[in-house]
Parts: C-alpha cells; sequence; structure tokens
DNA sequence: GCATATTTGTCCGTATGTATA
DNA sequence: CTATACATACGGACAAATATG
C-alpha cells in the first residue's frame, strides 16, 4: 500500500477534495489566531499534522493564497501575511468601492429579504449584551456578507467573502481590540432600519461615513500598536 | 533520472515558477480562442503539450481557476467556462462598481499620471484607422486596465485584471463582433479629456453610462448568436 | 567568503474512487 | 449493469535555492 486516493484516516471524502478540505482546517487556525503572521509554514511540519501529502498541502496553500490569507515566496515557502497601515486603507477603498454600490443599487427590497440581516443585528446587540465580543465581531461580518449579497451578483460576493477574511486577519494582528466592534452594532441596525423604508441612498450614504469612521479608529489602534511608547523607530526591515 | 526540476527542455527557471509559466501559456491560449468553452482540458495530454508533470499542471489550473478562465468539476477535470447572458450582467455589474468608484475618488491628477491613457488611446485610434478590430480591443483593455490603476490599489488592480480577463473570454464566444470596439475609442478619449480638466465626477458619470451602454450592446450581441433564427427552444443543458 | 544542512520545486510511478459509455 | 477512462491522491526521489554555521 504505496499511494492512492485518502489512505488511512479519512473515513469519507465528504464532498469537496482533500486539498479543499485541509483549506479549510489551515483557515480555521489562521483567522482563529494559532497561526501567526511573520510564521512559515513548514511543509514537511504540516504533512504530519493535517494527514495529507506534500502536493495535496501545496494545493490547499494555493487556494489559501488565492484568498489572501496566504503569501508565497519563491523558493521560501508559504507566510502568514502581516497587514500594514497600507493594506488596511486599500482593504477598506475596495470595501467602500463594493458594498456601497451594492447598497446603492438595490431594488424590490422586502421585509423577506432582509430578514437575514435582522437576525444579524439581533444576534450582535445579544452578544453585546453578554459582553462576548468575539461573536459580535463574527455577527458584524456575517451582517456584511448578506449585505452585499442582496446585490445577487456571484462575483461580488466572491471579492467580498476574500476582502472580509483578510479584515478578519488584520483584526487578530491587532488583537481584536474588542470595544471597536461595539459601535458597529448600532450602526448596522439603522442601516437596516434605512433599507427597511426604502431610502437607498441614505442607507448608502450612512454605510460609507461607517466604513470610513471603521477604517480610521482601526488605523488609529493599528499605529497605537506599532508604537506604543513614544519612540520614532522607523523599522528597517523588507 | 527519475524525477528532478526542470528535467530536458527548460533552458531557465525565468524568475517565476514553473507553475506560472505553464498558467501564462494556458491563459494566452484561452484568451486568443485556441481552447475554446466547453472544452475539457485533459491532464495527461496537457502534459505532453506543456512539458511539465501533472502535479505543476494542476497548480496552473488552480491559478487559471482563481481567474475565472477555468471552472473545476469535481472528479470531472476543468473546462473553458462558457459565459452566459447572467454572467455578463454578473461581471458589468462589479465592473461599474470598481470602474466608477474609482474615477470618483481620483485625486491630484496631474499630465504625467494620464499619458499611459493618452497612448492607450492614440493606439485605439490608429488601430481602428488600420481596420485592426483586435487591436482596438487589446488597447481598449489596456486603457481600463490603467484607469483604475490610478486608484493606486493592489487589490483593485487584482480584481479588475480578473474581470477583463473574463470579459475577454466573453467576447471570443460571441466571436469578436469587431463593430462592438468602435466606439469606444471615441468614449475613452472623451474620458481622458474629463480627468484633464479635473472633472472627475463628470467622468465618473460618462463612464457609467458608457458601461452601461457597452453591456446592452454585448447582450443584444449575445442574444443574437444564441438565437440565429426565430426558435424559441430553451435549452436543456446542465 | 565558503561548506553544509535544510527546505522548497519538480518530477515519476501507482493505487483508488467516480462518472460515463 | 459492467467496463472503461479519467481525475484524485498518495509516496518517494532528486535538483536547486536558501538558510546556517
Amino acid at each position: 500500500m504505496t499511494g492512492g486516493a485518502r489512505t488511512g484516516a479519512g473515513p469519507r471524502p465528504d464532498r469537496s477534495s482533500a486539498a479543499e478540505r485541509a483549506a479549510d482546517e489551515l483557515r480555521r487556525r489562521i483567522t482563529e489566531g494559532e497561526l501567526t503572521p511573520q510564521a512559515r509554514l513548514s511543509e514537511e511540519s504540516l504533512v504530519d499534522v493535517l494527514h495529507v501529502s506534500r502536493n495535496t498541502l501545496r494545493e490547499a496553500f494555493r487556494l489559501l493564497t488565492h484568498e489572501g490569507l496566504l503569501v508565497y515566496r519563491l523558493n521560501r515557502g508559504v507566510f502568514v501575511p502581516e497587514l500594514d497601515e497600507d493594506d488596511l486603507v486599500d482593504l477598506y477603498r475596495l470595501r467602500r468601492a463594493i458594498e456601497c454600490d451594492a447598497v446603492r443599487t438595490l431594488r424590490d427590497l422586502d421585509e423577506t429579504r432582509l430578514q437575514p440581516l435582522r437576525a444579524d443585528v439581533a444576534d450582535g446587540e445579544a452578544s453585546a449584551r453578554r459582553g462576548d465580543w468575539r461573536q459580535v465581531g463574527t455577527a458584524n461580518m456575517s451582517f456584511h456578507r448578506h449585505l452585499v449579497g442582496l446585490a445577487g451578483s456571484r462575483r461580488i460576493d466572491e471579492v467580498t467573502a476574500r476582502l472580509l477574511a483578510e479584515l478578519r486577519l488584520a483584526f487578530h494582528i491587532i488583537d481584536i481590540p474588542q470595544e471597536l466592534h461595539e459601535p458597529n452594532v448600532a450602526r448596522n441596525r439603522a442601516l437596516v432600519e434605512l433599507l427597511a423604508a426604502g431610502d437607498v441612498a441614505g442607507a448608502a450614504a450612512a454605510l460609507e461615513a461607517y466604513l470610513l469612521d471603521s477604517e480610521a479608529r482601526l488605523l488609529e489602534a493599528l499605529r497605537e500598536r506599532r508604537a506604543p511608547s513614544g519612540g520614532a523607530a522607523a523599522d528597517a526591515d523588507r
């Protein structure tokens, strides 16, 4: 028994490939912060952990690279990227373009289509009352995914999914300043009310201000973290 | 000599991986129409053509799948996708969101930054005079890539590159109705003039109308091609 | 600056499951 | 329903590039 599909442990191929399952596992470890930025992901060691062959693992790497959760360096291996201020600005620029346009061009809204958004808002409010800021962040991500989902565009959904995954990575770098998620709860509720009233233009404007403010607060937190003491030390790496 | 890096033909590894070079070659064949939609790309036969191993070929497939130039079907292989009306609408929706936002938020424009755009316009005009509609289309693609490039966002550039590659695929399906590219030349020149005058809002509005019109013309051409005779035959595949 | 060790990049051969004729 | 073809996945091997002492 030298080779073969699914040797040993795998009880069932589910309905996805081994590479996708390995990618799912790695994605979880990255977004949960188990794999920290700047860390190199050794092929040899991960083969033992994930119980897949090296070729399959490399396919999983490719998948995650396309999502922006890993970066390749030729003959150096794969790394968890460390997002800097420019990346955050870049992410929010694309995010504003996508989300605001999706909201601005909405048509034929009814209560049925708004229901997933209301559920996310309720989840966020309940989690905030419990002080579960991590879940507040998750509910917020789900809210925005559902929001752009109203546009009914497959490609916009894909871009948004990648965007939010990378943003989640940024949150982890900043160590989740938990209070930053709190104001989003009220803003999300306000957005739903505007949409329920049929004011898509007002909702788009509110969303833009919302995202600009969120970006500014994140940037501030990132800068504070980068320079906790007042030192003006310009890091010279890279 | 059983295995090893770059066995046989490869004279130099350039500065990219074998998978990227294979992807470049496949991308060329797809966008040039050599590989037609609905065609299955056999791993075994392409290994001989591209002189790479199956594993490397599969990595190239992953790259192109991410760009939308190939689609995976589990245990079926990879195929060149055939874009339908919905895909075209989807592509143009994302395109309007990205490009119009990029133009609308432009700041600090000067002649130096507009120079690549002017070069593309000049290329398009010269090609149109020669009747080289294929080059007109290429120059048009380059124009729009440079246009969004003014925003200076890496991720927006990536999304745009994928968008235009897919669109090129659509053009090939419709067999390049060459006259469709002709009106774009004048519109591109008008856009540059508006930008040179500093009227970003006017340019954004003109671009939106431009893209809406372009989408409508493409849709019409696609429908005509799909139903050349008046038959109302609903295709039942898929 | 050079020799060595580690790791990635690439390839081959082969077994197994799945879809289709 | 059986047979065939193919994609999927595995392990092993060597060459080249990088990191390390």
